[in-house]
DNA sequence: TTCCAGGCGTATC
DNA sequence: GATACGCATGGA
């Protein structure tokens, strides 16, 4: 990732980037695209305003931004130390994979708030996109920010009924009690290996295989998490009978955003 | 009106 | 362990 400083935005060349394959793919539920089609959103409570500069060579503007930000707080985010050049070259030994991240070639996974991936996913069960927005918003906004675990600890699956949120308020309600009596802790997740730690968030009421897996690719960055939702499933069932090629190995996370981008649009539903 | 949405808990076998 | 069914809400 190279940089450089213009006026009060910094100017970042990010190969392998674009913005709507990206922010608007269904693995983060805060960002909002622009009429100019850059995109405003945050990290927690840091705010963004990103847009391309130019797309040809990969740079993009990250507006009011100092360096310190970019490389304290943005670098991370956007998964810049990664090369996804490198993921799709390993990828594309197999056919379909291939053209999964040739079609969704600008597809970065997002270093997102463990406690906001887990919750925001708690939400995404049997959901719409445009609604788990809609519910992540009116949290955001009733809070100022994206309210953290201890901040959430006097709710009730009843004070959190302006949510709408339906059976999922209860489940939410589950994982903000058992964080806070540290029965289950982000750092424990975090230092488990995959499936002790997608065992541990299983432990909450709510919290499944599929959710438990967006949690740990988005929210944990574990690469090798591999979550399978009914997009999911109809590739496993029309491409690979017999599981995962195994280039996939390691990054199976990483080609399931390739494959679930490409699948929907297969479909004609993005 | 009915169906469906980045699933999961529960009951039942 | 596999398989049905209900679940809050809102848009199509």
């Amino acid at each position: 990732m190279d940089y450089r400083k213009k006026g009060s935005d910094m100017i970042i060349k990010l190969p392998d980037f674009e913005l709507s394959q990206t922010l608007d793919c269904g693995q983060a539920f805060r960002w909002e695209i622009q009429a100019d089609r850059s995109f405003i959103g945050a990290y927690l409570n840091r705010p963004l305003h990103i847009s391309t500069y130019n797309l040809k060579d990969s740079t993009f503007i990250l507006h009011d931004t100092t360096e310190d930000e970019l490389l304290g707080v943005w670098y991370d985010y956007f998964d810049m130390s990664a090369d996804y050049g490198e993921f799709k070259r390993i990828l594309s030994e197999d056919e379909t994979l291939h053209k999964a991240c040739t079609y969704a070639y600008g597809i970065r996974i997002l270093r997102q708030d463990s406690w906001e991936a887990l919750s925001s996913f708690i939400i995404s069960q049997n959901n719409n996109i445009p609604r788990i927005k809609g519910i992540i918003g009116r949290l955001v906004e009733h809070y100022g920010r994206y309210p953290s675990v201890s901040d959430l600890a006097d709710e009730t699956a009843e004070s959190l009924a302006f949510l709408r949120a339906g059976f999922r308020a209860k489940y939410l309600i589950d994982a903000i009690d058992k964080l806070n009596r540290q029965e289950i802790t982000i750092d424990g997740i975090k230092a488990a290996p995959l499936e002790e730690a997608q065992k541990k968030l299983m432990a909450i009421k709510g919290v499944g295989p599929k959710v438990a897996s967006c949690a740990l690719l988005f929210g944990f960055y574990k690469l090798d998490a591999f979550p399978v939702d009914v997009w999911v499933k109809r590739v496993l069932a029309e491409y690979y009978p017999n599981g995962l090629p195994s280039c996939t190995k390691g990054i199976e996370g990483v080609a399931q955003q390739y494959l679930f981008h490409y699948i929907r649009n297969q479909y004609g539903k993005v």
